[in-house]
Order: C-alpha cells, then sequence, then structure tokens
DNA sequence: ACCATATATCTCGACGTTGAAATAATTGAT
DNA sequence: ATCAATTATTTCAACGTCGAGATATATGGT
C-alpha cells in the first residue's frame, strides 16, 4: 500500500500531470491525499464516482464549475437572508444597489438596469413595478427619449439601500472570514479572468 | 501623477495590504494598475462606484462573491445550451447524470436526489414526473420502504445521458480553455476550501 | 402491541423569471 | 422630409421552483 500511495503522490508533480486519465485518478485516490492538507468535498466524491463509472472520460473541469455554481446556490441563500431582514428579495435589492452606487441623482433607465444585472427585460419591468409600489423607487419621463423612463431612487429607498448594504457587506464578511487575504486575493484574480473570457 | 501611481502600486503589496480603506482605493485605481498584467472586469467597476459612494465601507468581499455568483449565471447558460441538445433542461440532466453516476443499477430514492442537489422535494417530484413521461426514468416501488420509491434510469435514459455527458464534458474543456492547469488547481482548492465552509 | 415522532413522497397555490409579441419613439439613410 | 430599421419598455402566457400541508409508512421507546 506505500508504494501504490508514493505513486499515487508522485501524480501530483506538475511535470506528470498530463492526460486525463490520471488526473481523474487523482480523484478517486483524492481522500486520503488529500487529507493531510486539507478535507474532500461533495464535488470530490461527484468527480470519484464519474471516474469509475466513466474512465472515458476527463471529467476535472466539473470539479471546477461544479463548485462554482453550487458554491453560488450556497451564497445566494446565505446572502439572501440578510436581504430578507430588508423585507427585500435578491432581485429587488440588486435594482435599488445599482441605482445606489450610481451615485446622485441615483436614477437609470430600465435598460441600463437590466443589462448590468444580466435578466431579461420583462424581469425587470416586474421588480420595479414591485419596487415602485413599496415606494422605493419611482418612475420619471426621461427627458431625452420618450420612449424610456428612469428609475429613481426614493429618499425612502435611498435610506433602506444604506441600511442593507450595510449589513449586507458585514455579512460577506463575515461569510469570507474561512480564506486569508492572500487567498481571497488569489481567488479574486482567477474569477476574474474566467469572467473576461465571458463578458 | 507618476508618484501617485508609484504609492498606489506599493499598496499592492503584502505587507501593506491592511485596512478596508486602502484595498477599496486598490480597486478604484485599479484599471491603471491591472493594465499591466490583465484587464479589469464589471465588477471591478462596481466596486469602485461603491468606494465613490460609499467609502466608509470595505466592499472587498463583493469582488469575490459578486464574481462567483456572476460567473455562475455565465456558466448556467453556457452549459445550458449543450443540454438544450439532447432535449433536457439543467435540472433534468442533473437528475440523469446523478443516477447514472451512482452506478448499475443506476437507481437512487427521490430524497438522495433532491438532498444531493439542493432542490426542494416538490421540485424533484416536478422533475421526476417529466423525466417519466419522456420515458428516460421510471418509478419502481421500494422493497425495503414502502413510504418511497426507487428512480431508475431506463434503457432509453442511460443511452441518452451517456452521450450528453460525452457533450458536456466536452464543452466544459472548451469554456476553461483559458485558464492553463496551473490556475484551474489553485482555483479549485479555493473554492474547495469555501465551499467546505458552508458543507 | 401501542403510540408518538420522524421520514418519504406528493399536492398545490404562490412567486419570479423568461422570451416573444406589442406599442411607441428614435435614428439614419435617401 | 420620409421611411425603414432600431431601440425602449411593457404585456402576457408558459414554466420551473418553492414550501407548507397532506398522506402513508417507518421507527423507537414503553
Amino acid at each position: 500500500m506505500k508504494y501504490l500511495l508514493a505513486f499515487w503522490v508522485s501524480l501530483l508533480e506538475p511535470r506528470t500531470r498530463e492526460g486525463g486519465d490520471k488526473i481523474a485518478c487523482i480523484h478517486v485516490l483524492g481522500k486520503k491525499l488529500r487529507s493531510r492538507s486539507g478535507e474532500q468535498d461533495a464535488v470530490d466524491d461527484i468527480l470519484a464516482q464519474w471516474h469509475k463509472e466513466r474512465p472515458d472520460l476527463d471529467v476535472s473541469p466539473m470539479g471546477l464549475i461544479g463548485r462554482t455554481t453550487r458554491l453560488a446556490s450556497h451564497l445566494r441563500r446565505a446572502i439572501g437572508k440578510t436581504f430578507a431582514e430588508f423585507g427585500l428579495q435578491p432581485g429587488e435589492f440588486d435594482v435599488l444597489a445599482t441605482l445606489r452606487r450610481s451615485g446622485a441623482p441615483y436614477q437609470l433607465t430600465p435598460t441600463a438596469l437590466f443589462k448590468s444585472m444580466m435578466v431579461a427585460s420583462g424581469t425587470m419591468t416586474n421588480r420595479i413595478d414591485r419596487l415602485e409600489a413599496a415606494e422605493l423607487v419611482m418612475r420619471i419621463p426621461d427627458p431625452s427619449d420618450r420612449r424610456g423612463s428612469l428609475i429613481r431612487l426614493t429618499d425612502k429607498g435611498l435610506t433602506l439601500i444604506d441600511e442593507a448594504v450595510t449589513a449586507h457587506v458585514a455579512n460577506e464578511h463575515r461569510i469570507l472570514a474561512v480564506l486569508n487575504e492572500k487567498e481571497r486575493d488569489e481567488l479574486v484574480n482567477l474569477l476574474r479572468k474566467l469572467l473576461l473570457s465571458f463578458e
């Protein structure tokens, strides 16, 4: 068993890490190998299952993409709790926050709003309807384009989003406390690189 | 201007990177600073806006969490296209894939399914209903628990998911081609660490 | 055996999102 | 000036998800 472990460990060396099959094998024994400096998560188990069932595939990309989507799911829930404390849904918070960070007079067109948060135009109409009913934003005619309107933060909306953002950021700090500053920087830089390939 | 830039660059050194205000400032000038070895993305702009409007907040966590959720949104779309080629929605693919990687006889309980993919029980009932109507899975009584049932991949389902997974993995490789192997490894390790704090 | 509690699954109304179609106004070319 | 193409916003029906409640069965203690 000892020599077998050493063999698999050798696969972790950069110079020998080519080839889909070898990479996948690492995940199969990932549990033992990683127990020295970290734990294995649910995605490691999934990759091990795939390698057993479909050894013809190099499923390593799932390790990255699966964790990203899974993490996003967890984050959405953890962050949504803070929004709920202010009577807001995630989408509504996004609208108010986008208006707030745009600076005085805190107004943007619906088009600018839905494009910046990657949702359909109809989604934005609905969100604005709800926020307008709650008197957090108001629709005013766009003086430079009679087709459109400007969505403007009300005083009530401004007060609410300033409080909500403060609580939200504090919550985010709490969530990321498990990573040190260097790790956060590395993660941010890698995410940015991947994100730039889409935008 | 030259000395100003040098000053800000100095903030990038690890030993001087404490303090929320300083970190936020980096993002304000992120465009110029980063132009040497990378571009700035939409999230960098957002952080710069926040720093201008709310200099009292250290919004750096948004850089990480915002990119993760934004990236997940892009990934969901890019990946969804492959699923659609096989007549599947993302959720339906997930169910078939989970059954497939569980190994022969490719069956799991609805509870195991909905827990592993973090959705509500009613969601899983709906997905199974659709997959059953498409004859990709079948419900069989659980011999060890008369309350429950086992969801089993049909031959048709097995064939379909094997083809779909092959195409899906190839697509994922394409998407991640912008990162080299070292970058992918680093990213995976950081994501795992964060994910483990939730699971 | 009995019963209270827990668990598995399904039902169903509410909700947010989507995307195509409709309406209205702008823009650019002739 | 005029008209076709584009753009801004809303409408609306279809859809997937959620979550609380309902039903049926299992489990553990007495």
